[in-house]
DNA sequence: TTATTTTGTTAGATATCCCTAACTTTTATA
DNA sequence: TATAAAAGTTAGGGATATCTAACAAAATAA
């Protein structure tokens, strides 16, 4: 049985190397920023988690889950999830308040409860956020993420982040309406000039290709496309 | 902020000091016992819990819980018994499997999240085993402790003790067909030989005034009376 | 390629919660 | 009341998880 800590650290190490970039390893410095320790704690934490097969560490090396380390730590996500759905949908939290709470919520212990938490939800398939709950099986699969400019007409996607990081940039897309977690609508592209119209919280605007192309999003159709061909494979 | 660990001490005290006897003292050892853990560490919680004003505590003295000590620990039960009527009516949990979850759940700390599951569950008054959940306002009234001999004729009990703890005795307990936590309905009492006839799980006994002394019940009916009461009031 | 900065590690400490073993005080018994 | 038993305490130590300060290695820049 893992402590709290030792789930926290699976966990960080997951969305470190799987969620929030496209590497597969992890420093100790970036783990313990992330975590809100100081690196020789989570040094400590790292020689216990390889000694017990959850990572993979060398000295002076990135780190990275192994098989099982993995599978433990899609499990704390799929808890976290599930109850940030619980929380939104059964006891009426807003998307902002849920997250603290999943937080204590996910470490407790009882495969029964989990299984009686998303069958209560109708075994949902994203959380509050957006974000996508694993499967009981511990399937978790990552969002499509593209760039604004590669979405497909008619579909509806999530800003999750943005390439380019300058000031002016970053105040554009303020202007636009834009900003992180929104849910944008392509409503079409012009043929003449290449603009894009996008629907944001129900106000529509032009965006030029150049700057799609640094708004980073997660497509929701094919989200939903892919957890049906799942489903119709299971 | 107190840790789980002290969470876990002044509930202890409480169900010690009010719920298990009439006793408002409970000795290191006995709370140790409770507890499963051995005295000396006891008495290492009972010095920082005294440090925090928390308990009166003497050296070789017994302890109580203080006002403020009482506070929390009845907002502790109220969270397990919460938790418990949310399994078992929510989740569909078994009655004796709500527990060992809650043990865990009561913990969690968020006041929205109890005023919440209270809403949920429409502010229930009494959790899957019968026992009273302490209100928002942190009240607790124990419940009225009898026995059998001393229930009115129509109401129902249950069966929360006994006085005799002879083998005879409980093996006779036992052919009536009664055990723990049973619920019991007085059908009558005869006015020629003061048997009383009771109900349990379906079958129909009559056990003498003798017998009836030495088992300790809580009255149901009187219970939800109290509720009433304490509605109308408020 | 050498120097500097960044990253990562180690040693030594603290706090919490638990233990065993030895001791002390209180209570019960003879 | 003297003694034995029960109850309670203390000393000293282990495990976990955290920290600071000093050090070592790797990466980057000059
Ligand atoms: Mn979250
Ligand atoms: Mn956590
Ligand atoms: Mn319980
Ligand atoms: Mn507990």
């Amino acid at each position: 049985m893992l402590s709290t800590t030792e789930e926290n650290y699976l966990k960080a190490l997951l969305q470190l190397t799987l969620e929030q970039s496209p590497k597969t390893e992890a420093g100790t410095n970036g783990l313990a920023a992330h975590l809100g320790v100081k690196p020789a704690t989570a040094n400590d934490m790292l020689k216990k988690l390889k000694e017990k097969k959850l990572i993979n560490y060398e000295k002076y090396g990135k780190s990275s889950l192994t098989a099982q380390g993995r599978k433990l730590a899609i499990e704390v996500v799929r808890k976290h999830r599930l109850w940030e759905t619980f929380l939104y949908e059964k006891l009426g939290f807003t998307w902002d308040e849920v997250h603290e709470v999943a937080e204590q919520l996910e470490h407790i212990q009882s495969q029964k409860l989990i299984d009686r938490l998303d069958k209560l939800l109708n075994y949902p398939s994203f959380d509050p956020h957006g974000d996508i709950i694993p499967t009981a099986k511990g399937e978790l699969k990552m969002p499509v993420k593209k760039t604004l400019n590669e979405e497909e007409v008619g579909h509806n996607c999530k800003m999750i982040g943005v390439k380019d990081n300058s000031a002016a940039f970053l105040q554009y897309v303020d202007k636009v309406g834009l900003s992180m977690h929104n849910h944008i609508k392509v409503l079409a592209r012009q043929t003449y000039d290449e603009l894009i119209e996008i629907e944001v919280n129900g106000k529509q605007s032009s965006v030029s290709p150049r700057f799609a192309e640094n708004i980073v999003i997660v497509c929701e159709d094919c989200e939903k496309k892919n957890k049906k061909t799942a489903k119709k494979k299971a």
